[in-house]
DNA sequence: GTTATATACGACAAAAAAGATCGTATATGA
DNA sequence: TCATATACGATCTTTTTTGTCGTATATAAC
């Protein structure tokens, strides 16, 4: 359930190997792939969306590459979904891009309630920084393995 | 961008039918199918698990049919979509049920913010019930909607 | 008891979406 | 000029989703 696409992924991988970079300092797609395994064409065409939406700046030519280009506190996980997939739509009713017609839209009686949970998640979305998904508020030594126990303990 | 599965919107067609009867009134697939649209098989299907785990009762025999046998007020979102769907795993490295390795397990740098976001859409869905979906009305979450665990004991 | 109608469920097939790859063009530093 | 980088349309493959079929079982109505 909710599984996330991989063109979010390998632009969380792409962004959080960009960094740990000094400012300045250029990452190419090949590097990506050869660091992270990710597949070359479809890692680039993500960085060329993040690039062309402002939030990467490419330099081209025999050493470019990318850079971060905006505040990633400032980057919603919402804006980036929506650069990479579109709006949020719960439904395909609810989906103004592609004209996704739902056969039964005369007789559906849930368009409520799921115009509520887009709403919501919405929300939720828009709510939650890209800055606040790849540094973790508490204080932690990067290498150590068992973080993931770590994190998951909320504080509540 | 995160649309919805069909299971879980012929879930909440059936839900919202049902609630709006009387206590003790059976529902049949087939009422639902033709009053909604909605593919009988499908729909069957999604019933008699609903049924299994505790949220409708069944009526076999001539004049059978389904109906809510939990209160909805204490079913959050995340408990439906975990009956039907399976957990919530934003990543494939974190779906433990079916055994969806990663090839680049071993090299990713996003495991940890990966994880975040996972719990974080975790307690949004926890805290989201089902009655306040079907009926926006009454916003009644804080409830007793998180701590469902004891209830959801899923053996299979 | 028979029958009509309902749930129960495994297995398969069609459809849709996601993901990866190919081919070619363009920019630019060395 | 050449090697290497981004840019991007088009296409193919794989995976996931969605719907269908076939058969078994339960039971109320007759
Ligand atoms: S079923 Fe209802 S809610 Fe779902 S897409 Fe069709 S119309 Fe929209
Ligand atoms: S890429 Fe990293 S986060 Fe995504 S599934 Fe593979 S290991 Fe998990």
């Amino acid at each position: 359930m909710n599984k996330l696409n991989r063109k979010v992924e390998y632009a969380l991988i792409g962004l959080k190997h960009m960094r740990a970079k000094t400012p300045g300092e250029l990452t190419s797609v090949k590097e990506l792939s050869q660091t992270y395994g990710v597949p070359f064409e479809a890692a680039s065409r993500v960085m060329q969306v993040l690039a062309q939406k402002g939030v990467l700046r490419s330099e081209q030519g025999a050493h470019g590459g990318y850079m971060i280009a905006r505040d990633l506190a400032r980057l919603s996980f919402h804006d980036l979904t929506e650069m990479l997939l579109g709006p949020v739509a719960v439904a395909r009713c609810l989906d103004e891009e592609k004209d996704a017609g739902c056969e039964m839209r005369g007789t559906c009686n849930i368009i409520s309630p799921v115009t509520t949970l887009n709403r919501r998640l919405l929300e939720f979305y828009k709510g939650l920084s890209v800055a606040e998904l790849l540094e973790p508020r508490a204080r932690q030594t990067p290498q150590a393995a068992p973080t993931l126990e770590q994190e998951v303990r909320t504080e509540l």
